[in-house]
DNA sequence: TGACAGCTACGAAAGAGTTCGTATATACTC
DNA sequence: GAGTATATACGAACTCTTTCGTAGCTGTCA
């Protein structure tokens, strides 16, 4: 039996994204009945439809399962952030060609970051010119 | 028969992509076997799979098709720039909760944008500073 | 103990995306 | 006109994702 070590992490489908976020934000081991349930604060689905995603998310090593309680508790592999670096790394290939900064404007352009967000943005892209002075 | 007028244009899959691609960079109208050529570059792909492919696109709205001369020539509905909102959109809503901040921040973590890009994006949010002033 | 509630496991079906083989039409060439 | 090259159209298969029904197990409690 294979114990998964780190075989890497398949980027999730659409549905499995809403229930790492789920996850995410009651931020510990959950059950199924818990993620069904604030899941269907916003969606409609069936009981058994959350846990075959999990089980298969479990099995695809996107989640780690606990089985010593009769309701299993599911914990995400990886944080959220990791998960939004993924993505993101992946929307940025396809479609920007690698460019990060090319995708940075276009996310400007999109939706409208707040001035609280613009400031961070600042202080980021600050951060980064020291690190990378003046090397092309 | 309804003549697709302004019904919305869906989000590319990732083997539409690669198709609009090399639409955008052939920048006229092409016939599938340019298109097919332009991708066989990179990739191994049948014709008919193109072909096939490039008639889905049309019949979703994703290519206008002129079908005057025998080898029907295509050209993408939505220029690339129009086609990277869509997308980045959709990932703003659906992993970062909807905050253009946030991906921004992750996305100069993920990949390094050159001093040049740097420097357009700090002229971006002066931009931005400026229109969006004061206001929360 | 027997009924019931809640849990996992499993199978199946529907939908979307991708791939390609084959059929058919059309143009060109000898 | 026959043969060849190239085009579209169509259908079928395969994979992946999502959905849910059903079966079977395990506790609880009256």
């Amino acid at each position: 039996m294979m114990l998964r070590p780190k075989t890497k992490i398949p980027k999730p489908t659409a549905g499995e994204l809403e229930i790492l976020d789920v996850l995410w934000r009651l931020a510990i081991p959950a059950t199924v009945r818990e993620v069904h349930a604030g899941l269907n604060a916003t969606r409609l689905t069936g009981y058994t439809t959350v846990l075959k995603l999990m089980q298969i998310m479990a099995a695809k090593g996107l989640l780690d399962r606990d089985e010593t309680e009769r309701a299993h508790r599911y914990t995400p592999r990886l944080k959220q952030q990791q998960t939004q670096t993924q993505l993101l790394r992946d929307l940025v290939d396809r479609a920007f060609h690698g460019s990060a900064s090319m995708l940075v404007q276009h996310a400007l352009a999109a939706k409208r970051a707040s001035p609280a967000g613009i400031a961070e943005i600042r202080a980021l892209l600050n951060k980064y010119e020291k690190e990378n002075g003046g090397r092309s």
